[in-house]
DNA sequence: GACGGCTATGTTAACGCTCACTCAGGCTCA
DNA sequence: TGAGCCTGAGTGAGCGTTAACATAGCCGTC
């Protein structure tokens, strides 16, 4: 920078004005500065720049795995909108899911001087950890739980567990069994109260739910279970991978789908479309959820202030061929379930 | 880190000291450092430090587009070998592909004071773009090309794509189509190239390559065109996504995969082995790549020198349902290509 | 025409840390 | 017993930048 100014003729903090584009500089001398720079190649050490400000125009990203499709596409949606806002990101993945790891996580950006963190958690554990956290941090969980006072974005999972169980209910099946996520996941915790929710406002048995871990696999052994079972003839899954899985179950053990079982999945990842057949399942945005989480981060640096607020993403039905009505065979074979009043 | 000495009662170099692990501090002087740096919440100032040192320990990811299956696990590599190797991760998306974005990518990650880059270069564009690069930034790319004298880490495309389709002619297939990934690309490039080579070698028809742009959607709209055709009964799409795309083109047209047609995808992602029918496909170690990528950076930013190797990880076929052999009666039709010598 | 108040620039002092010295004290060895 | 050396600790400078204050020149106004 001095060499700048020396080159230009003027002083360091000339030099600093015209970089920082502040007012009152001439016309005349910011162009000599900024040929100087051109011509030296000069590029502002952001290390000092970060020393004297504070501000180290860098945001912290914490994850689980960003290989699923969810976080991986949120984590985009923010590193998007972070160039928007002229701020870095730096991710910190967790390796274990327990609160120690969280904390340490964190700590690891707080020393490398981020302004605010962006906590992608979506397991409980992760989301109470969040509760603990040092206060003068500006904090949003994507995800979490609305107890700890922390602003949240999340999608609308209750709903689009409902907006599921209700479509396949509408369809005449009496009653819709459920593949549920990772017991520790809030998602799966919120789909399957979504899901019960609605089985019992309609008066319907509802049936246990089976446990996955989110992998096609989990949802290929699950599907064999309830391929054995005759009476099924809706299934609510919590996500698309493992849908890929149930229907392939359903397929192997000869049962079409939809003629003798709908299938409904969750996130509609971009192949959904086109999977034997095509998934009905749940759209979220997680590019909205992305751009808002770190639209509410931005603003709680600039405040200074938590709002803890709770954000909410919708999720919307998607209907293909993966569902449809029950066959009246089955009707027959099976009378519906007694209503019970509520 | 005054107030931390002043409580310890010893000067702020002794706490410096402490903090850095020097040897020359008596473990007494030690203990009551750090206890004064646990009473005080003291936790080093990564700025200062940096301007100081030089180093940020900070390295950068230029990347595409994260949402992808392969960029996000390689990325996902990077990271966790970064976090073993004490250093941070901060992630740059490009908005466009071309020269000047990669510059200006670059250029906002230096700006920013990391250490070495690490480039997801997938596009000849990109490619080229590094070859412009100031050289005394520690660079690797992956996917990249091996012209510049940049160390690359990349994927044995060439050779999967072989082996996918030596896999299908053996299965006694007259010749193998191929639904490429964008031309751009230098993994599509790689990959048609590989199934090229191999028909030719072999002495066979080389079918007209139909271009997708990796979507699943593509696959299938390009499913639709091979499933018109008679005699089409194998196919090597250049990846997964674009896979189920055919395999459901396939479907909807009454051909069998693989009674009728044979399907190898690339990538194995992880519902592969659920899809209908379970995909034959070639599986890449993105972990492995990122964990390569990242040591060779690591290795370059200590050693200061740019080593321009090309590091190759390899690509191994996983056999599933969705490749069988020739039907006698295709054979019948259509008499085998007359085999060239070559 | 003197004075207040702008504008364009310069000067100086931090920011918090590490590096290169310096220094005191205790040990070894001739 | 003193020269030399090692160890543990302290002192001061400086990394490159911005903030705060200082200054000089100019304009308009009463």
């Amino acid at each position: 920078m001095t060499d700048v100014a020396q080159l230009a003729g003027v002083s360091h903090q000339t030099v600093s004005r015209v970089i920082n584009k502040h007012p009152s500089v001439t016309a005349t001398t910011r162009t000599r500065v900024l040929a100087a720079i051109e011509e030296l190649g000069y590029r502002r050490n952001s290390a000092a720049r970060t020393l004297v400000t504070g501000k180290s125009q860098t945001l912290g990203v914490v994850t689980l795995n960003s290989t699923l499709y969810g976080p991986a596409s949120t984590l985009y949606g923010i590193e998007q909108a972070a160039l928007e806002s002229q701020y870095f990101v730096t991710v910190a993945s967790l390796r274990s899911t327990d609160r120690p790891a969280v904390r340490q996580a964190i700590g690891r950006l707080v020393d490398q001087g981020v302004e605010g963190v962006v906590v992608i958690a979506p397991l409980d554990s992760l989301a109470q950890a969040l509760a603990s956290l040092p206060s003068g941090l500006p904090v949003v969980a994507v995800e979490g739980d609305a107890a700890a006072d922390i602003d949240v974005v999340t999608v609308d999972q209750h709903a689009g567990a409902q907006a599921a169980t209700h479509h396949l209910l509408e369809l005449g099946h009496a009653t819709v069994w459920h593949v549920s996520g990772p017991s520790d996941w809030l998602e799966a915790q919120q789909r399957t109260t979504g899901w019960r929710a609605t089985l019992e406002r309609a008066g319907v048995e509802v049936p246990p739910p089976l446990r996955g871990d989110w992998s096609a696999r989990s949802g290929f052994e699950t599907g064999r279970v309830l391929a054995s079972m005759p009476d099924v003839t809706a299934v609510f899954v919590a996500n698309d991978s493992m849908a890929v899985g149930v229907l392939r179950a359903f397929h192997e053990r000869g049962r079409d789908v939809p003629g003798d079982v709908s299938v409904v999945g969750f996130d509609d990842v971009p192949e959904a479309a086109y999977f034997s057949p095509p998934l009905t399942t749940i759209r979220q945005d997680f590019g909205e959820v992305g751009r808002r989480s770190l639209a509410l981060l931005v603003d709680q640096i600039e405040s200074g202030a938590r709002a803890a607020e709770r954000h909410v993403v919708e999720a919307t039905l998607i209907v293909r061929d993966s569902t449809g009505p029950a066959s009246p065979k089955r009707h027959l074979q099976k009378p519906p379930t007694k209503a019970r009043p509520h």
